[in-house]
DNA sequence: ATGGTAGTTTAACTA
């Protein structure tokens, strides 16, 4: 079963992208984010046409997620719980093919310091205390998007420029520990233990011709979900293609 | 220190 995260950066925009990725690909379930988009403007027959279920959260120009599915889709839920006051659109959660899966867009957090940064810093809060709810089901469960946190040094192609970014502070980093320590498993590190393994390039200044990359785009898996992997990978060259999102799918294989 | 790009929207924001 085939699980892929995909930050779109507008499912408007990238629309032809997108389908001629999931004909290729053929993922089972399909996590969206930065749709960009209103439920009601949603391209859903394109996609329904591919043989998905969908279930979208949507606002207009920021944010925004959605679900794909080929299995049917219960339990659907919008934004974290707890988190009443939150009027973005960053979360999805639901349980299909035998899996919960939670689609997240984690704030980006900057500039710091700074209200956008606080602002973060509670919606990951939120998030640690929402993950300590679903491990405690024991299914398996995946929780993947757009995490905008760079988890060590070796995720960014020169550290240093990064020192005063929002994705990689203390505190940021705290908070993304916090949510591991729980007993998450990072699906591409424990295959790939090292290396330079980027899911984002920036538009500017070249980023993607020098591999100027980031890893910001991650799997988290419960113990349940962490004992079936078999598979992650990483759509690179997605990032090439015609009018391309600065981030690229990343997919993991279950055995289920 | 500034600007470089992309998307939404049409001046300014988010990333």
């Amino acid at each position: 079963m085939k699980i892929a995260t995909f930050n779109v950066n507008s499912i408007k925009a990238r629309l032809p992208r997108v389908l001629e990725w999931l004909k290729e690909r053929n993922p089972d379930v399909v996590c969206l984010q930065e749709i960009k988009s209103l439920d009601e403007n949603f391209p859903r027959m394109e996609i329904e046409d591919l043989g998905y279920n969908i279930e979208t959260h949507g606002q207009k120009t920021y944010n925004g997620v959605a679900l794909l599915s080929k299995f049917p889709i219960e339990d659907v839920q919008r934004g974290l719980p707890e988190n009443t006051e939150d009027d973005q659109a960053r979360y999805i959660e639901a349980f299909t093919g035998g899996v919960r899966i939670g689609c997240l867009y984690l704030p980006n957090g900057n500039p710091i310091p700074g209200e956008k940064f606080d602002y973060k810093l509670r919606w990951m809060d939120h998030l640690v205390s929402h993950a300590k709810t679903l491990l405690a089901y024991e299914e398996p469960l995946v929780l993947c998007g757009d995490y905008n946190v760079i988890p060590k040094d070796e995720d960014v192609f020169d550290p240093a420029r990064f020192e005063g970014d929002a994705l990689t502070q203390p505190a940021t980093r705290a908070r993304y520990r916090e949510l591991m320590y729980l007993g998450f498993t990072d699906a591409l590190r424990v295959l790939r233990p090292s290396g330079a393994d980027y899911t984002f390039w920036d538009y500017q200044r070249g980023a993607w011709q020098k591999d100027n990359g980031l890893r910001i785009d991650h799997h988290l898996l419960s113990p349940q979900a962490a004992d079936i992997l078999k598979d992650c990978q990483i759509d690179k060259m997605v990032r090439g293609g015609e009018r391309a999102s600065d981030h690229v799918p990343i997919w993991i294989d279950l055995d289920i």
